[in-house]
RNA sequence: CGGGGUGUGGCGCAGCCUGGUUAGCGUGCUACCUUGGGGUGGUAGAGGCCGCGGGUUCAAAUCCCGCCACUCCGACCA
């Protein structure tokens, strides 16, 4: 392929809105060009990147068994209607009628037209196992797309979906799975953490994630510095934090607090560590069919709510700032609140003084970090103006819910080995996912086990990003000149630049060594433009091809150069190496 | 979804506050010349309904109203 005769249009100056190298590099090298907000065109060097990208995808999930299938885009909203998520997916789903005033969305994820076509066809266990992929556009009307390809709206993603007889087998796929994909992202020359995820309540037993390691990326990742332990901050779990010493020993008691509402404040007034006070976050839950009911969280002062965690453990959807109106609606004291009227039930606080009545508040739903367990010598919100309650034994709690819903913090320990825990970020470019029945239940996709009994599939789902994957690989390949390609996702693994095609000597040497090399199996470009050198040069940099071979003047001495991009370490060798000098640093 | 910003030749921007020449600059594009190891220099060109619609005015890129698009921060993102 000569550069003359491609459509890449490299820009010197970067897009006015692109923050991000890869988004930078990406439209400044010709790859894509944007078309709409969150929407792309793939110019031929990106959509070369891309196939590569494909096809180490393909070949490795080949490999292990999987089927390639190829579902339609635009999916019958009757579908989504069975499966309960038309409406439960919201604003991203986009919905559209035909003609005929039919409804359809464009497919996000297409578990719903997988189990489907496998309903169709797959009856009997003596099919099963079975894993089918497909490598196609996926369209989510993100609220905020962004970032070039790391959030776009329209994005090509892999998406697989595996069916099994029975559990045992959905894990041994799970983990098959998990394997596969840590060869893909290592074949991309990737530096990844495969992390504990959140499985929420649309998971089954377990969910991991497959984070490139990039400052860029969206997600908070916690990892151990001691262990292979990595987790999704949202799911992330630690060593019980330790005691500070001085905890302050107090008979139970009603205590005036004026005006002291934050834990910032208490911890002041108190002089006491926010370990020992209770902190109270009110939320509103969502739930299906438009619920919702206010729930208080406690936590160790000195934690802060996950609220993923805390949404999965009251199996809300999602979890809304309660206004000040509404929790004082629902009998609290914003500032103040605390679990007084379980102190009450539990008869601690009998003979307390002036107990109010009325700042009781049995019906709202509460729920206690695990950390708060037995806790004592605590102070918490009185849920009455300017009062908290200091000498608080939590072990009297009785009939009351204890879950993990505070934050790790970079610092605590790991659960696994002891090791510090710190943060870093993540792109995730992967994920996978236990389902089990979810799917196959409510859509009624069953097959006859080995009794001639009806059972639903087991499930298993396995996602790849594979167009945020290019942006994710220049996030780690690249230098203040642009793009440095892996060879093997490379657009071109070589390009032959003739420095001057005027001079017909070097024309013909750079014509000769780009037809050696495509002979020994390189996929090499032959930049012939009639531009000059430093140009050429600039663009061979900012393509990031892996590497370069000048035709230039050193041509008179046989010698012709050869440039690694990555180190732009330039190597003269004689015309004849040539194509063994290219080989070798390709290797 | 909440809050801000911006829309001017392909790209990046100035002009707007304070209404009034032919809407300007850089880059890119075309032709010719020049140069040929790090975005060479020159000459001559082409290319704009100043986002869309309405209003104010003798006169609007500029002021006012509405809409749309893009974008940034946040919320959200199985």
């Amino acid at each position: 392929m000569k550069f003359s005769n491609m459509l890449i249009p490299t820009l010197k100056e970067a897009p006015k809105d692109a923050v991000l190298p890869s988004h930078i590099y990406l439209v400044r090298g010709g790859f894509i060009y944007q078309v709409a907000s969150g929407i792309y065109d793939f110019l031929p060097l990106g959509k070369r990147v891309l196939d590569k990208v494909r096809a180490i995808v393909k070949e490795e999930l080949d490999t292990a068994g999987c089927q390639e299938v190829q579902l339609g885009l635009v999916t019958p909203a009757e579908l989504w209607k069975k499966s309960g998520r038309y409406e439960k997916y919201g604003a991203e789903l986009l919905r559209f009628e035909d003609r005929k005033g039919n409804e359809f969305v464009l497919g996000p994820t297409h578990e719903e037209m997988m189990v489907e076509m496998v309903k169709q066809f797959v009856g009997s266990y003596k099919q099963l196992p079975m894993n089918l992929y497909q490598i196609n556009l996926k369209f989510r009307d993100e609220a905020r797309p962004r970032f070039g390809l790391m959030r776009g709206r329209e994005f090509i993603m892999k998406d697989g979906y595996s069916f099994h007889a029975d559990q045992e087998d959905m894990v041994r796929e799970f983990e098959l799975m998990e394997a596969t994909y840590r060869k893909i992202f290592t074949r991309m020359g990737l530096d990844f953490r495969v992390v504990e995820a959140d499985s929420g309540a649309i998971g089954g037993e377990g969910s991991k994630e497959f984070m490139v390691l990039a400052d860029s990326g969206e997600d908070t990742i916690v990892v151990c510095e001691g262990c292979d332990y990595g987790a999704n901050i949202e799911a992330a779990v630690r060593k019980a934090p330790e005691a500070p010493a001085e905890a302050p020993e107090a008979e139970l008691n009603r205590f005036r607090t004026p005006g002291i509402k934050s834990i910032e404040e208490l911890s002041k007034f108190f002089s006491v560590d926010p370990y020992y006070l209770v902190k109270a976050v009110a939320k509103k839950a969502l739930y299906d069919g438009g619920k919702s009911e206010i729930v208080i969280f406690y936590l160790r002062g000195s934690d802060e709510l996950q609220e993923v965690k805390a949404a999965n453990a009251v199996g809300a959807n999602e979890l809304e700032d309660a206004s000040e109106e509404e929790l004082r609606a629902a009998g609290l004291t914003p500032g103040f609140m605390g679990p007084i009227e379980l102190i009450r039930n539990a008869g601690v606080i009998e003979g307390a003084p002036t107990f109010r009545e009325e700042a009781a508040h049995p019906n709202v739903r509460q729920v206690f970090d695990e950390n708060l367990k037995n806790a004592d010598h605590m102070i918490c919100g009185a849920n009455e103006e300017d009062y908290h309650l200091v000498g608080c034994d939590l072990s009297v709690l009785k009939d009351v819910t204890f879950k993990d819903i505070a934050q790790t913090q970079e610092g605590d320990a790991c659960a696994r080995c002891g090791g510090r825990l710190h943060y870093t970020k993540g792109i995730e470019v992967g994920h996978i996912f236990q389902l089990g029945t979810r799917y196959s239940e409510p859509l009624e996709a069953t097959f006859l086990d080995a009794n001639g009994k009806r059972k639903p599939f087991e499930m298993g789902t396995y996602g790849i990003g594979v167009s945020r994957l290019l942006a994710a690989i220049i996030e780690q390949h690249h230098d203040e000149k642009g793009c440095v390609w892996p060879a093997p996702v490379a657009p071109f693994e070589a390009v032959v630049v003739i420095g001057n095609v005027k001079d017909q000597q070097q024309k013909e040497a750079g014509e000769k060594i780009y037809d050696a090399l495509k002979e020994a199996g390189v996929d090499v470009l032959l930049d012939d433009r009639s531009e000059r050198f430093g140009f050429k040069m600039k663009d061979f940099e900012l393509i990031g091809f892996p590497c370069a071979v000048v035709v230039g003047k050193k041509l008179a001495d046989g010698v012709v150069e050869v440039i690694e991009r990555s180190t732009l370490e330039r190597e003269d060798v004689a015309i004849e190496r040539a194509v063994d000098a290219v080989k070798a640093k390709l290797a």
